[in-house]
DNA sequence: CTTATTTAAGACATATTAGTCTTAATTAAA
DNA sequence: TTTAATTAAGACTAATATGTCTTAAATAAG
């Protein structure tokens, strides 16, 4: 296997938010019909992966013809860190490296230290992120956020 | 779900290296069985999970009364960085966070420099950590390897 | 008001990972 | 040389993650 710290739905809905920003300029609604299409994720699934982010007032959607998702909260007030703990959860960096429960300042693994530090530049990083920055640099560089 | 970067497999195999260099004055072979049960690990799910370690000179291992695993390779040579790539694979590192194919410097994705730095980091902290160094800090400091 | 379009929600199916069990092979000791 | 102890290997089962399908609810347009 090889290094992967983000389960499936919560990359789709990663790539979908990337897509979604980088043409925020268009029609208030994008569908999520178009953004599966364009990104080539299943319909039902990238929905369900979305979810999280409309109830938690990062997007907002709307039903029926010219429906779809858009930003409810402004791209440049969010951060990938924000992303993440909605889509993993509040825990996500409450991790120990070996899966020990309550493994803490108190009753430490052999890894407690390093891991600690390997968390903290993760968070640092991903809050230093907004998803303005990645959609202003997606569209500049013409990145890529689907397989060829 | 909360951060992890490696399967089952790995981290019981890890565990058990590292219950292993912290006893390793004692007798030659220590019994995987011993390990499973001090660990609260499934006896023949860690078997299997130390195969490949075995396989790569890492450890070595003898069947039969007063057999089980021992270090081939010296703790003191062997690093966090090493273990991985066995118990992962060579190509652990060389993941796009999005999961895309040949994402690189040709074609990257938005987050390409970001996640290229984070493994970076990864690799050298994992690089400059030993077996040994594991073990000493493991006996001084009573670190556990197992939940309470 | 009716229809088509779209998200929401949940049941269902499939794939992957994790874990268990059985048998074989090896080895030390009696 | 027989027996018990131990790793090796592989089949099998269970749990979890991933993906699909169906139905419901909402909404814009005609």
């Amino acid at each position: 296997m090889s290094l992967r710290i983000f389960s499936n739905s919560s990359v789709y809905a990663l790539r979908a938010l990337m897509y979604l920003v980088s043409r925020r300029e268009k029609q208030k609604y994008i569908s999520i019909k178009e953004m599966s299409e364009t990104l080539d994720i299943s319909f039902h699934f990238l929905t369900k992966a979305l979810q999280p982010l409309t109830h938690k007032g990062i997007l907002m959607s709307s039903r029926g013809p010219a429906g779809g998702v858009s930003f409810l909260k402004a791209p440049e007030e969010v951060t990938l860190m924000e992303i993440i703990l909605i889509l993993e959860g509040e825990d996500f960096f409450k991790s120990c490296m070996l899966g020990l429960e309550g493994c803490g300042h108190q009753r430490p693994c052999p890894v407690h230290g390093v891991w600690m530090d390997i968390k903290s530049i993760l968070m640092k990083e991903f809050s230093s992120i907004s998803l303005a920055m990645i959609g202003d640099k997606t569209v500049m560089q013409h990145l890529r956020l689907m397989n060829l």
